[in-house]
DNA sequence: GACCCCAAAAATATCCAACATTTTTCGATA
DNA sequence: TATCGAAAAATGTTGGATATTTTTGGGGTC
């Protein structure tokens, strides 16, 4: 492979392969239900036949792509049904795991809660103000940060697992719906502040209430 | 075609060598932490390093294996934090695919729970009067046939496959037990009854109280 | 025109052998 | 005893080759 550098951003080629290959997916660039021939996406992303299986088979897992025996991979779908999988799938884990965190999290924990919102405000800004690919991706990190921030104290790596698996398929309808400027940015800093209040003061319910308000207005629901 | 033999799968090399090597961790012949090199892993089981690679990889997200960048893989670790962590897991994903088929189930659900009960009746007589790794794994499967069934009606593939996913990790433990001697078949014989009653009685709450003792005792806990 | 059958083409799944890079081991040396 | 570094081992990657399976694109046939 003839990509320079490979240390000081992903360890290994499949990571890197796997990487571009979310984003393409995230962006919608690789469409749903795309067929994904290796030999053609050799071509695009280069890498061999190994490492592109091996690669496709991650983003499998991730459920980004979708394995069929004997028939090769494909982009997930995207559907009315997925979407609603999805949310509900969001919804059921990230609320978990800040009820969590609420009950178990220390000083520590409301400061990475804090630091997450705070960098979120600044990405947001910087996604209104010029909005591109590069900002955009930014944007989605800071969310995803801060949806890890909330439940980062709820003892359960599995559950921190699934939720940023779950995250990560929601990914391309918030790029979607960013791309078409239908976030609705007013509501979700005032939605922000209400949940650091709420945090802070341990307050479970509203806070419960609030991060499903924010995941369903995330995907558009 | 009509010559030739004809596979009886239609599995492939990956998929078989995930089978046999994931029974292989199941029943403890791959321990916790070992390390999985693919040259010894190749004399063992067979296939190419590329066979072995991709199904480690389908067993990594699958959490039987763990794959470190560089570093290769080793089976996951058992410890007792991780045996809590999959207690939580199971317990709120199958709480809630139960709830959502109790909300949603029609007949043909109530009858695959009906059906399921049934052959696990049958594979738990089993398992006690000829006790060995074939019946085992036969009482295994209609375990999982249950809990599958359980939430079938559900109406969410996601957590459905989550749920699969944890049970999955749950089989080294529960498997440990069996061999033990420490599965108390009398009372998940009970339970099971009653679970039957208030499935078609639609009585949620007794119905969430029974599986959740049953997921405990199914662990250890 | 719709349908079925079959050969050709395309794509997947697999293997082997080799090489580059990284990690681990282990013995010599300070 | 600690540590340093070279040899050994293991991982990660590639290219090319070969079965096997699926898909495709006609010809006939009704």
């Amino acid at each position: 492979m003839i990509f320079g550098r490979r240390k000081s951003e992903d360890d290994t080629v499949v990571d890197m392969l796997a990487a571009v290959i979310r984003r393409d997916i995230s962006f919608g660039v690789l469409r749903p239900d795309q067929k994904l021939k290796i030999d053609a996406l050799r071509q695009s992303y280069g890498g061999s036949n190994h490492s592109m299986r091996e690669t496709l088979r991650m983003l499998s897992a991730e459920g980004l792509v979708e394995a069929t025996s004997q028939r090769g991979f494909r982009v997930t779908s995207a559907t009315e049904d997925d979407l609603r999988d999805i949310l509900l799938m969001r919804l059921e884990t990230e609320r978990l795991g800040l009820r969590r965190s609420l009950a178990a999290g220390d000083v520590a924990w409301e400061s990475r809660v804090v630091a997450a919102l705070h960098a979120l405000t600044r990405a947001e800004a910087q996604v209104q103000d010029t909005p591109d690919d590069v900002t955009a991706l930014a944007w989605d990190e800071a969310c995803r940060a801060l949806a890890e921030a909330l439940i980062s104290a709820c003892g359960s790596p599995r559950l921190i697992e699934m939720a940023d698996k779950f995250y990560g398929q929601s990914r391309r309808f918030r790029l979607a719906l960013l791309r078409e400027g239908r976030v609705d940015f007013a509501g979700r800093r005032t939605r922000q502040d209400q949940l650091r209040e709420a945090i802070l003061a341990r307050d479970e319910q509203t806070a419960l209430r609030l991060l499903e308000e924010d995941i369903r207005a995330d995907i558009g629901r």
